[in-house]
RNA sequence: CGGGGCGUAGCGUAGUCCGGUUAGCGCGCCUGCUUUGGGAGCAGGAGGUCGCAGGUUCGAAUCCUGCCGCCCCGACCA
């Protein structure tokens, strides 16, 4: 492709609306260009690179058995109700004004819909089935470029077996589909188990890369490889010590004691020995759960513990449930539900809130005083805590997620009666797994990994183009039957040559272009090489220079590349 | 949806508090000449409903009201 009749829209500065790398360099190199929030156009660069993941992705798909669809993105939401996933996606679907239509967000109902009455025999499974399409969300706040958008490209997978023994199969063969597939892109990525969600399902893992910019928080160990979501994420901090002798509950007068270490410096002790209530709602009933010192209480564990959505007592409900305000709330004369943390399992000579303000109470002994607790691990882990499995430290950060693997089960195969008969002719429900993949975001999570100050820095599998061929000044004979010559030849031999062969662009900004680009090589053609018949090869990823023989170039190029 | 910020030419911005020339600057764009290995120089030029609508005023980018859009934090999130 020639520079110059290209539409290769480069800038000079930061757009004002982006944040992250990717996003930046993805507008400035000329690949994307916002339409709305969360709605991208993808320029010919751009394009060029995601054709390219989504032949990766067919190419893996295709070799564990997969055949692509093409489903409407535009579907009949009557088929969504029986699922009862309308009112379960709520404002995140779109809803199409004058039809009954909803857009689309994934395609479990739609494939199976296409099971249903068709696959009605054990001997017609595994059928693996997927697509590569456009996929509608209407995300409250769409962010960080194109990683979290309204419409977005998605490579989706279902496999429907009649065993679970032949789901754990297709999900191995997802597993490893996924994970080569994001070698081959060359991103690096891990392995995390998840809460499956509102997906429903047992089994569920992500594909994540490491990222500020990312939405979800994991923990991992740098030494085994243990990684999870910091909603289930566990490790192995230690139980708190039970003494042999439980003192006696006794009240004591804390003026403005409100937090845990406050409690710690007024009293003169460690935070192990304290206990933190906070009041949960569920089912519109008040519960108590304490902590240990300041462990944070985990939403999620504490919704699968409870086994449905709870949300935080509002302040001013807190002194009609407890008779206290936050600060002074403890477990000690409690009437209604009290759940604790595994860490404080049969603790004693806990200091813990009064239910009176300014109060607290030292010497609660968990097993003797609060007989109807529950224990469960309901605390939030933190970086440089113990492994779980190993005992190495963990790390806590923050990561984007790029590709999710569930067991479905059978909860859509029920729901739309999508039935097989089985080896002794009884009618059961299909069993399903279901796979995605964000196919921007693997394009977003390879530039956040591999970029510098001057842009973007591309393997020759990702790239646009393999090749930059610069002629610095075009206005000059040799220079130009040079740059021709070589572009015939490379281009001849099969491979992506952007020939940037703009007559009138000073030789500064045709580097600078091709920095930001980021091109794996570039072919520098000037007159003061040719002068001596050398022509230079820069290596973007790592800057060497090589100068080569004009006669040698083309040789060259291909042993590099 | 809660909190914060922003909206001026294709891009980046000054001016807004405290109303008053023809709305300024850099990049980019067009023409000409020069220059040509790391974002050139000179000269000339095009390009603006100052987000939209209403209001206050002799006069509004600037003040007031409403709306829209964009970004960030949070909530939410398959």
């Amino acid at each position: 492709m020639r520079f110059s009749k290209a539409f290769i829209p480069t800038l000079k500065e930061d757009p004002a609306d982006s944040v992250i790398p990717s996003h930046k360099l993805m507008v400035r190199s000329g690949m994307i260009r916002m339409l709305s929030a969360g709605i991208y156009s993808f320029l010919p660069l751009g394009y060029k690179v995601l054709k390219k993941i989504i032949e990766i992705i067919r190419e893996e798909m295709d070799a564990i058995g997969g055949q692509e669809f093409h489903l409407p993105a535009l579907n009949p939401k009557e088929i969504w109700e029986k699922t009862g996933r309308v009112e379960a996606f709520g404002d995140t679907m779109f809803h199409v004004k004058n039809r009954d239509y909803v857009l689309a967000p994934t395609h479990e109902e739609i494939m199976t819909f296409h099971a249903r009455g068709v696959l009605k025999s054990y001997k017609e499974m595994p059928q693996i089935w997927y697509q590569i399409q456009t996929k509608f969300r209407n995300e409250p706040r769409p962010r960080s470029g194109v990683i979290r958008g309204r419409q977005f490209l998605m490579k989706d997978a279902y496999s429907f077996d009649s065993s679970w023994e032949g789901l754990d199969k297709s999900y191995e063969l997802h597993d490893k589909a996924y994970r080569k597939i994001f070698d081959r892109c060359g991103i690096k990525y891990f392995v995390v188990g998840a809460s499956s969600g509102a997906m429903g399902g047992s089994q569920s893992e992500e594909f994540m890369v490491k990222s500020d910019a990312g939405e979800d928080t994991v923990a991992y160990c740098e030494s085994c490889g243990y990684a999870a979501n910091v909603e289930v994420a566990q490790s192995k901090i230690p139980a708190v010590k039970r003494h042999e002798v439980s003192k006696k509950v006794y009240e004591i007068h804390t003026p403005n004691v409100k937090s845990i270490d406050e409690l710690c410096e007024f009293l003169g002790i460690d935070e192990r020995e304290t206990a933190k209530s906070r009041i949960y709602i569920f089912n519109d009933e008040p519960v108590l759960v304490l902590m240990s010192g300041n462990d944070e209480v985990n939403e999620t564990k504490l919704e699968s513990a409870l086994g449905g959505a709870v949300r935080p007592a509002h302040p001013d409900e807190l002194k009609e449930i407890t008779g206290a305000d936050a600060g002074s709330i403890g477990p000690i004369g409690i009437k209604f539900r009290i759940i604790a943390d595994l860490r404080l399992k049969d603790g004693n000579n806990l200091y813990s809130g009064a239910n009176k303000n300014d109060y607290h109470i030292g010497g609660i002994d968990l097993k003797r005083d609060v007989p109807n607790i529950e224990y469960f691990d309901l605390r939030t882990v933190q970086t440089g805590e113990e492994c779980i499995k190993c005992g190495s430290k963990l790390e806590v950060f923050k990561a984007i997620e790029l590709g999710h693997i569930f067991k479905l089960g059978t909860k859509y195969s029920e729901a739309l009666g999508a039935m097989f008969l089985d080896e002794n002719g009884k009618e059961n429900p299909i069993i399903m797994g279901s796979y995605g993949i964000g196919v921007e975001r693997v394009l977003a999570c390879y530039i956040e990994q591999n970029y510098d100050d001057r842009g973007i820095i591309w393997d020759k599998t990702l790239a646009p183009y393999q090749i930059s061929l610069l002629g610095l000044n075009m206005k000059k004979e040799p220079v130009v039957s040079a740059c021709e010559k070589i572009y015939g030849e490379l281009t001849q031999k099969g491979f992506e040559v952007l020939y940037d062969d703009r007559k009138d662009v000073q030789a500064g900004v045709k580097f600078a272009d091709a920095d930001l680009i980021g091109l794996p090589l570039q072919i520098i053609v000037g007159e003061r090489g040719l002068k001596e018949d050398l022509i230079e090869i820069k290596i973007r990823r790592t800057g060497e220079r090589l100068k080569v023989k004009t006669a040698e170039i083309i040789d060259k190029v291909q042993a590099l590349i």
